[in-house]
DNA sequence: CTGACATCTGAATAGTTGTTCATATGTTGG
DNA sequence: CCAACATATGAACAACTATTCAGATGTCAG
C-alpha cells in the first residue's frame, strides 16, 4: 500500500503526515523566513549585485565612480544605495558634497562571496586573483 | 586637495579613475552576474524559501506535503517547483501518480544553509513602505 | 551673495512576478 | 471502460520593482 493518507486541521491531505509535522516543527518562523528572503533579493537584482560587488572590490567609493563602474546613472545608484542604506547593508560616510559608500554587512559580505565562488570562475577578494582575469566589459 | 577629477570615454565625471578602472576589471561578467542575481532572486521569494527549506529539512516531499509544510496552495507549489526544476535546483521522481521533489544544487543549498544560520543579524529597515510597525524585531 | 556641483528624492512609468481559477494530463483501483 | 486522485499548466490579475525625469537639498568656490 502506498503511505497512509491522513488529513490536517485545515483539510488538506497529506502523504507523510510525520515528516510534514517534523518539517514544519524545524521551519524558521514567517518572521525570519521574510527577513531572509529580503536579504536574498537584495542580491537578487543585476543592478545591486554590481553595486556590492563593486564595493566588494573596491572598499569605498562615491556615488558618481559607482555609476561608472556598474553602467547605471547617477540617480538609479542613488535609489538602489538608498534601498541598501536601509537594509544597513552599505553605510555611508560623507565628506564635503561627496557620499562614500562602503559595503558593511558581514552576513552579506559572506553571501556575495559564497556567490561569486560558484559563478563559473572565482573573482573574490581573499584569494590570490593574480593572472586572474575577468571576461567583463 | 581634492582628488583630480577625470572624464571617461562616456563624459562621465569620475573622482578616482584609476580605482573605478581597477574594480570595472575585476567585476563578473555581465552572464555571471545575470547568473548571479537570478540564483539570488531565486531565493529571494518566501514561499520558494520556505519550499527549500522544507525540502532542506525533509530531504524529499510531494507536492501535497510541501503545500502543508508552506501553507501554500497545491497550485502555487507546482508553479514554484517548475520555476526551481527549470533552474536545476530543485529534482524530481515521480512515483505513481505522485512527484516527489528534493534539493539537487550543491551551490544553492550553501547559500541556504549559510544565510539560514545567520537569519536575526540582518535588521530591514523600511523607511519608505512601512508606516508603522509594533512587533517584531 | 551666486552659480556650479554631488547627491538625494518623489512621482510616474514600464516591466516583472506570484497567485488564483479553471482546466489538462496522467495514474490508480474497481 | 470509469471516477477519483495528484500534479501540471495557461491565462488573468494584482502587487511589486527598477528606472527615468524633474526638481530639491546641501556644499563649495569666487
Amino acid at each position: 500500500m502506498v503511505a497512509r493518507e491522513a488529513v490536517d486541521e485545515c483539510g488538506v491531505k497529506l502523504v507523510d503526515p510525520d515528516k510534514v509535522e517534523l518539517v514544519r516543527a524545524a521551519l524558521p518562523s514567517d518572521h525570519d523566513i521574510a527577513e531572509l528572503a529580503d536579504v536574498f533579493s537584495l542580491l537578487g537584482d543585476p543592478g545591486r549585485l554590481r553595486l556590492l560587488t563593486s564595493l566588494l572590490e573596491g572598499g569605498e567609493l562615491c556615488v558618481c565612480d559607482l555609476a561608472a563602474t556598474t553602467a547605471m546613472s547617477e540617480s538609479a545608484v542613488s535609489h538602489a544605495l538608498r534601498l541598501l542604506r536601509a537594509h544597513r547593508v552599505v553605510s555611508v560616510s560623507r565628506r564635503g558634497r561627496m557620499a562614500y559608500y562602503r559595503l558593511d554587512d558581514g552576513h552579506v559580505r559572506m553571501l556575495l562571496d559564497l556567490g561569486l565562488t560558484h559563478t563559473g570562475h572565482t573573482v573574490a577578494v581573499h584569494p590570490e586573483r593574480t593572472a586572474k582575469k575577468a571576461k567583463g566589459q
